[in-house]
DNA sequence: AAAAGCCCCTGGATGC
DNA sequence: TGCATCCAGGGGCTTT
């Protein structure tokens, strides 16, 4: 479950370790989620010029090209000075002049893509359609109302959507409407724009807590240097069911959403 | 174009 | 103790 804030911790876990350094080799285990793109042969040599996020991807810029790496839902990325041996889970190593970038993935939802550029289709493909990014100043509330307002499904699945904005998943879903006061299961299209307001400022909120507490780890989630995070201990709703809220005291519920489970506060999200 | 459902995968929890 | 079943869910894809 690596949403926005696992991602980024995940980032600034190795970025600086990693820049500079020259690829040695790479080693794929079991198919992921896609083929890499090329072959592992020609990735050597290439030199790592930096790590850039964008929703849930990270970027690895090459001299030539790019990586785009994703978690999935069990994935974790790793970065070793000495080579530890490949365990049953890690589906790709990327041996370098600085240390091993692996990626640990037991439900192999994640994926290592490579493209020629940003532009290139390849990349397209997975970034082209990605909405606007929450914690950078391009993140526009006339346009984030303007995209509720397109949509008569409830509002949680269009912050899972990802095109009125990037990066939210199931946890920070949750967590962000508890934080507006908003029902879950309000048709989007129906929020006004002062509530549409609210959520874009909670959204912001929530992620940036979330981030600066190296994100949530609910089963074994850690940052490349083998570092939990700490937010789901201030987690309001999610994974609450059942137990009382932390405002007042009603009892968290559980609900179905797309096949997904949110939670919500019936008193502090009324409407 | 929007919406709903499918499907990829495996570890952990639950039930008998 | 063991086996079957269910659930977790990101997100592209197909179908409605």
């Amino acid at each position: 479950m690596p949403e926005l804030p696992e991602v980024e911790a995940t980032r600034r876990s190795f970025v600086d370790q990693i820049v500079g350094a020259h690829i040695v080799s790479v080693r794929m285990g079991k198919p992921l989620r896609w083929p890499l793109g090329c072959s592992v042969e020609s990735l050597v040599g290439r030199r790592v010029l930096g790590v850039r996020r964008r929703g849930k991807y990270l970027l690895l810029d090459l001299d030539q090209g790019l990586l785009l790496v994703h978690l999935g839902m069990s994935g974790s990325l790793g970065f070793f000075k000495a080579q530890p041996h490949p365990g049953a889970h890690d589906h790709c190593d990327v041996h370098t002049t600085q240390g091993v970038l692996r990626l640990h993935d037991p439900r192999r939802f994640g994926a290592v893509v490579y493209a020629a550029g940003e532009a290139a289709p390849a990349a397209q493909k997975l970034l082209g359609k990605l909405g606007p990014e929450p914690l950078e100043a391009g993140f526009d509330l006339a346009r984030f109302h303007a995209t509720l307002c397109q949509r008569r499904v409830p509002i949680k699945q269009v912050l899972l959507a990802g095109d009125a904005v990037v990066g939210v998943g199931n946890i920070y879903a949750s967590e962000a409407l508890f934080r507006a006061g908003i029902r879950p299961t309000v048709k989007a299209s129906n929020l006004s724009r002062r509530r549409a307001e609210v959520l874009y400022q909670a959204v912001r909120e929530v992620l940036t807590q979330a981030v600066e507490k190296g994100g949530s780890t609910l089963r074994n989630f850690s940052n490349a240097n083998g570092e939990v995070g700490h937010f789901q201990m201030q987690a309001n709703v999610y994974a609450r069911a059942g137990q009382p809220c932390r405002v007042c005291g009603t009892l968290i519920r559980l609900i179905r959403q797309g096949q997904r489970s949110t939670f919500f506060c019936p008193h502090c999200q009324k409407s």
